[in-house]
RNA sequence: GGAGCCGUGGUGUAGCGGUUAACAUGCCGGCCUGUCACGCCGGAGAUCGAGGGUUCAAAUCCCUUCGGCUUCGCCA
């Protein structure tokens, strides 16, 4: 009995079909002389009818199904009597009677409900994710992913776009994330790395000519495990040649418009609002601030320099900043409330947090009598504080205080509930800065990655001043979390070298590592520059998920394990054998 | 490597030194011709994540360990 229909697919226009149907039971309600089934397929549900007065045969079948069998079903669209309509279902004005029934396989009870909801440990649900994808929300998940990925391939293709596979069996690189290693048993004692992204072979695309290139791309780093991160992760990789940043931004905004509009029916505007690094770092704390809500951070290093408060004092002196947020309305927190903020603060690098509560008329803060009327009323000013205010100050050097601060803004917000869920808002982040400084390895490292260029008239800065270097990098942000980022490349061989030099990579080491990439630059390097979406992330947010693990079918605990699978696991001695690999024992 | 939360019938919870380990749901059996969270009656099902300790007595207190989640570090 192979199926006619989907599930979903009967509605008022098929009655009087006879129709068969195959699928899952979802539940089944016996009343004894009439039982009711839900048969569920990808589509979804429709109520099958079995009467005794129908098919005896059938019924008799459906006294013994259990939830989860998998079934055939012969049976005539009826509209549903007058009273027994199910508006909460799609198929809900009709039902199917019943003439035949096959059960094409049993099945154990599930070991957790399959409906949308469910409240079960997550390592069940990993250990049976067949089962859990089973789930509408789960296979929903999926299913827009694929639109998603659906929607970008048609929209890179219509702009001619050339979609190539880049290894995956690749070699290892110095900078960036630990690589996953592959040992290579034709080669005894050399390894292949799995790729952090196909980051330099979209750029020898470039040198081949290919112009535009794009790629649905798997990337590995051996990295701790988070909510929004996996050591296997899937990047919409693009790259073009002869373009400058204006051309990418407006071709990913274009897209963006037509992904949203394919995968959720929704409108979105553009172009994006761009920010400065040195603006979202300012006014919100974060390289990917979240616009949805205000709640601004404001700069006081100035006001406050010469206050008697030595924690503001001693701060600046040590070459830092003050700044101060304005949590409006929070001014009623508890003493508790005002410590878990501290206590935040503290857990992310403060040495403290000093705070102010604007009373109707009073100011109550175990800091303000360090300070001069002036200066309390500069600093009000400066906040635009109103009573029932609370005011949070942190002073430490500048990385600190924005993360602090930034940190904070984002569980004001979520205290105050200020975020608008349903609100979309992108922005690009430019003018990053090209280096920072490791203080643990002691050299400066890539923001971005090495390949990434300075601004034209920054490249002097290399030589003199490389912390205040710009990059012609942006990050594409979507509701604080970012989910691209890209850049213009560096196309020219000196400038690549001068670059690895900074880095502090000694010339074998470019050699070794980077020599082919050098190498091809030599050979009519077009200007090129690209992007790479984390399309986990994207989906997250479409879909409104805390995880990427919800919009992954298979992914890993965050121990790294696979818990259906059970991976990683031991192998065999032959298989060590023939790799040449020997395990230190435990 | 650090911090926090969680782990009790299949599932979700309650119990927090002495209970016959409770409740809901699911499961099994019976009844039921209009249910859709079907209803009613009955039943089975737990060595309380694992190991050790304290105690006359441990699901409960302590230690260790395992697993899941969140997070800091880490993630060019």
């Amino acid at each position: 009995m192979k199926r006619t229909h989907n599930a979903t697919e009967l509605d008022v226009n098929s009655i009087g079909q006879e129709v068969i149907l195959n699928g899952w039971v979802d539940t089944r309600r016996d009343h004894g002389g009439l039982i009711f089934v839900d048969l569920r397929d990808r589509s979804g549900l429709v109520q099958v009818v079995f009467s005794p007065e129908v098919d005896q045969n059938s019924f008799h079948l459906a006294e013994g199904i259990r939830s989860e069998y998998v079934v055939a079903v012969k049976g005539e669209v009826r509209a549903r009597p007058a009273a027994t309509e199910n508006p909460n279902l799609k198929t809900g004005k009709i039902e199917v009677y019943a003439v035949s029934m096959e059960i094409l396989n049993k099945a154990k009870t599930p070991p957790f409900y399959i409906e949308d909801n469910i409240d079960v440990d997550e390592s069940l649900r990993l250990k049976y994710r067949y089962l859990d994808l089973r789930r509408p929300e789960m296979r929903d998940n999926l299913i827009l992913r694929h639109k998603v990925i659906k929607s970008m391939r048609d929209y890179l293709d219509g702009q001619n776009f050339v979609e190539i596979e880049t290894p995956i069996l690749t070699k290892s690189s110095p900078e960036g994330a630990r690589d996953y290693l592959v040992p290579s048993r034709v080669h005894p004692g050399e390894f292949f790395a799995l790729p952090q992204s196909p980051q330099i072979f979209k750029q020898l695309l470039m040198v081949s000519g290919l112009e535009k290139y794009f790629q649905i791309a798997r990337c590995f780093r051996d990295e701790d495990l988070r909510a929004d991160r996996q050591p296997e992760f899937t990047q919409l990789d693009i790259e073009m040649s002869f373009i400058d940043e204006d051309d990418i931004l407006q071709l990913i905004e274009g897209m963006m418009v037509k992904v949203f509009k394919d995968a959720l029916a929704r409108d979105i505007k553009n172009p994006f609002p761009k920010l400065t690094y040195d603006e979202a770092m300012l006014k919100y704390g974060s390289d990917r601030p979240d616009l949805r809500f205000d709640l601004e951070i404001t700069e006081l290093t100035d006001l406050v320099k010469d206050v008697e408060f030595k924690v503001f004092s001693s701060a600046i002196a040590a070459g830092g900043v003050v700044r101060g947020l304005n949590a409006k309305t929070c001014g009623s927190f508890s003493r508790k409330e005002i410590d878990e903020l501290v206590k935040i603060a503290t857990d992310n690098g403060a040495k403290g947090l000093a705070w102010i509560i604007v009373a109707e008329d009073e100011l109550k803060s175990p800091i303000i009598k360090f300070f001069t009327p002036e200066h309390t009323k500069a600093i009000i000013e400066a906040l635009e504080a109103q009573p029932g205010d609370l005011l949070l100050f942190s002073a430490d050097n500048e990385n600190v205080v924005a993360k602090v601060l930034g940190i904070l803004r984002l569980e004001i917000a979520k205290r105050l509930s200020l975020i608008n869920e349903e609100e979309l808002n992108f922005c690009w982040l430019i003018d990053f800065p090209l280096l920072e400084f490791d203080p643990d390895e002691s050299r400066f490292v890539a923001v971005h990655h090495p390949f990434t260029s300075p601004k034209e008239e920054d490249i002097e800065l290399l030589k003199t001043n490389p912390a205040k270097c710009k990059a012609r990098a942006y990050d594409l942000i979507l509701n604080g979390v970012e989910i691209g980022g890209g850049s213009i490349r560096i196309h020219q061989k000196d400038l690549q070298e001068k670059m690895f030099k900074t880095l502090n990579l000694g010339s074998k080491e470019i050699k070794d590592k980077f020599g082919y990439m050098l190498d091809a630059f030599e050979y009519g390097a077009p200007p090129h520059g690209g992007v790479a979406f984390g399309i986990d992330r994207l989906v997250m947010i479409m879909t409104n998920r805390p995880s990427i693990r919800d919009v992954i079918a298979f992914p890993k605990t965050q121990n790294a394990n696979c818990l259906m699978t059970a991976a990683p696991s031991e192998v065999s001695p032959k298989q060590l054998r023939e790799l040449q690999l020997r395990t230190r024992d435990k």
